[in-house]
This record gives C-alpha cells, sequence and structure tokens, in this order.
DNA sequence: CGGCGGCTGTCAGGCCGCTGTCAGGTCCGT
DNA sequence: ACGGACCTGACAGCGGCCTGACAGCCGCCG
C-alpha cells in the first residue's frame, strides 16, 4: 500500500507519515504543490492524503486536474476546522472523503484503510481457487488465464462453490442452492450440470468425494 | 451472533430487528446503501439480512462488492414477491439464501439460524482425540498429520466417537447413528466396518471394550 | 410467425466403490 | 476349556455417480 501524504506544515506532515507507517503503508510526503501535482499524476499510489492550503498550487486545482486526467486513486482530503465550503469543493473536485482539522490519528488512520479497501472493490471483483478465477462483476470465469464460456446455471454452482471453497458441498445444498424449490428433486439434474462443466473445465477442477459431496479442487489437506 | 439489517422500510426494518432480537441475535440496522457496504466491509457480521431496493447503491452491486472483497458472511437476501429475476441475480452476485416478501417473521428467523449454523463450520473446524484429527469442513481424517482417505460410513462412525469422546459407545448406540432404523440388526454389519476402519488407522485408534463398546484410544479416565 | 440454436431437465445405461453378508477364525471371561 | 463376543477376508449386490442422447423451452432473428 503506496500512500502520498501532501501537507506543507512538516509537524504534521511528519505524525501523519508515522501514523501511516505504523499502519503499515508505504509513505510518501510532498510539501509543495507544484511538485505533489506531478507526483499523483506521474505515480501510482493506492491513497493520496491531501491539505488544501499549499503553496504554489491549491489543493483543490491538483485534485480537479488529477480526475480531468483521469486518475482515479481515492483521495482524502483534509480541511480547515468549520471551512464548510472547502469541504464541498473537496467533493465537487473529486475527493473521496475529507476530514477536519485537527483529528485524531486513529481516526485518520481507519478512514484511509476504509478508502482503500473500497477502492479495491471498485475494479473487478476476482475470486481464485487453484487455476480458477471468477470474475464476480463481470461474470465470467477463466481457467490458467483463458477464458471460458459458462452458462448463468453454471456460474451458479462455480460461484457457489467458490464461495464455500473450505467446505465440501454436500448435493442437497447445491440443489436448494440452484433451484431454490426445497421440495426433493429426484433427478440427477445436478449431475448433469457437473458432468458439462467438467467437459469445459477438464480434470482436475471439480473434485467428487463419494458420499459427501463436492468441491473445487485445490483442496489442502489431502485426499 | 451479530446480525446487519440492511432494509430502508422502516417498519419492515423493525419488525425484522425484533423478530432476530427475540430469536437472540444482536442487530445492527442501517437503510442506506452506502453505509451498508462500509459497515459490512468493515465490521464483522455473523449474518446480513440484505433488501435489495435500497437508495443510493444497490444490493446487488453491495453484495457483489462485498464478495469481490474476499468478504465470506453468510448474506440472506429479500426479494419483492415474484421478482424472478432478482432472485437469479442474487444467487449469482453471492447470496447464500433469499426470502420472497411478504415472508412470516419465523422462517425468516428460521432461516438466519439455519445459515448462521451452516457458517459456523467455517474457521478451523478441527477436533481431535490422540493421534487423530477430524476436519469437518473438508470432512477428512488424518492421522499424525497423515491424511487418511476415509468412506462417508466410516466417517460417520468416526465422527461419533468424536464427538462423544469421553465414554464408549454400546453398539446398539452405533448402529441406531448409523443406520437410523432402531430394528435390531442381528447382523456384523458394524464390525465389519470398524475392521475396515482399523485396516487404514493402525492400532491404538479404535478400541473395543469387551461386552460394553467401542471409543477413540486416549480414555482419560483410569484404563 | 416459424425456424434455429442454446440451455437444461430427463432418461437409460453403465461403471465402480461402498457395504452388508457369510463363513470361518480368534480372543477373552468365566 | 467352553461359549459367546468379536475379528477378518472374500464376495456379491446396490447405489452413488458419470455420461451421452434426447426433447421441451425460450429467446433470437429473419
Amino acid at each position: 500500500m503506496r500512500v502520498l501524504v501532501v501537507e506543507d506544515d512538516a509537524r504534521i506532515a511528519s505524525d501523519l507519515g508515522a501514523a501511516l507507517e505504523s499502519a503499515g503503508f508505504r509513505v510518501e510526503s510532498c510539501a509543495d504543490g507544484e511538485a505533489a501535482w506531478f507526483l499523483g499524476d506521474t505515480e501510482d499510489y493506492d491513497l493520496v492524503v491531501l491539505d488544501l492550503g499549499l503553496p504554489r498550487l491549491d489543493g483543490l486545482t491538483i485534485l480537479k486536474r488529477w480526475r480531468g486526467n483521469g486518475r482515479e486513486m481515492p483521495v482524502l482530503v483534509l480541511t480547515a476546522r468549520g471551512a464548510w465550503t472547502e469541504r464541498v469543493e473537496g467533493i465537487d473536485a473529486g475527493a473521496d472523503d475529507y476530514l477536519p482539522k485537527p483529528f485524531r490519528m486513529e481516526e485518520l488512520v481507519a478512514r484511509a484503510r476504509a478508502l482503500v479497501r473500497r477502492a479495491a472493490g471498485r475494479g473487478s471483483a476476482l475470486q481464485e481457487a487453484g487455476d480458477l478465477v471468477i470474475d464476480t462483476n463481470r461474470m465470467s470465469v477463466s481457467l490458467r488465464g483463458v477464458p471460458v464460456s459458462v452458462t448463468a446455471l453454471e456460474y451458479r454452482l462455480l460461484s457457489y462453490l467458490m464461495l464455500h471453497r473450505a467446505r465440501i458441498i454436500p448435493p442437497v445444498e447445491l440443489l436448494e442452492h440452484l433451484y431454490g424449490d426445497d421440495d426433493a428433486r429426484e433427478t440427477n439434474a445436478l449431475e448433469a450440470v457437473i458432468t458439462r462443466l467438467r467437459r469445459k473445465l477438464g480434470p482436475g477442477v471439480l473434485g467428487t468425494r463419494r458420499g459427501f459431496g463436492y468441491h473445487l479442487e485445490p483442496l489442502e489437506p489431502g485426499e
């Protein structure tokens, strides 16, 4: 996690840096507006902490330029106490969160963490198990990087197995999930789906434990 | 048991909260999508009850983001009556169960309990006795760290002995547990299973007390 | 509207591992 | 030493599971 701290007050900057570092961030600092703009525009940060009162180039302007250039990293804006207009402007400029000064370091760290995590949810939401990767946003599946086309039903099955990949899933539970109607199916619809999926995914992905249920293959503790 | 209720209709939310609380849950409510997403992403709940129609941020989107971020708590989705597509989408997004509105509170509570129970087996659910370890998630057995492949019946036998490892289990009780039918079996099916298990586990694991029953080996109270 | 193709449940057939049964053999308690 | 409780290996039937084929359903498109 790489974070850029833009703050001209040396004492605050050093406090911020210390707090964020002890929270596990890799911190880079910058006191000058022009330099900050350049860094944020060219480097990749997971988070920027941006003070608005800066020499040479206003914080809001920097933020607007970044956004205008398509830079989408989360930005946490520090505003002076009660400067309400600044807050509104900050939002308009594309800030993701703001914190009025003075603030407690714990709160800043908490918000920083939340922002980073939230930003993670923006990209493609990937879940993986072994060679299999499913993208829950695009509802797509790929195996060893190669996309595999699956039907809606097959996708549901895979995504459920993926979500509960730590367990063995008994057939009843899968049936309940795929079809909802809890009237006991006496058919082998499930087996059919499994077979068709296996044909697409090849061996070594969908595992069966006779008498127990199904699971995604990399299930560590042996056989 | 901590549960998050995400529901914008105040009346329904309060009914839900009351029902779940009287069922022994600790309830937190949230009517706003953005806030719900944040809570579910940063707090740890044992269950989330999620209504799909929300202001600011759609329930399905929230769910997908949670899953994409690796949040795996059980989620019970509330859908509008007859909105079948919603149900399917909910499953696709990673819901563990869903309930069409309107519903009876008893049913919701029942399903909530079931979900929590199911998810309870998620942490390292290891039970051990002596050198023997049973993983109830993976339904696997290992001896001195070495995985042993057992059949469904053998597994049930072992897990029953494990559960009651403090005492000696008479054969009738085991038969009853394994086969249900209480008509006294005059066969030696049980002995056969025991023998096969002993072959896999080696000596010193399954003990016999002639005339009393079976037990797992390290039986504390004086030999 | 009618044909077409993809999706999916059903059916029949088959494989093979699991499991009860049987026929002994062994061990323990009395 | 005897009887019964228990063990064990062999074996055959069953049932869980797999698979290919087929048909109904539905959306798509001309």
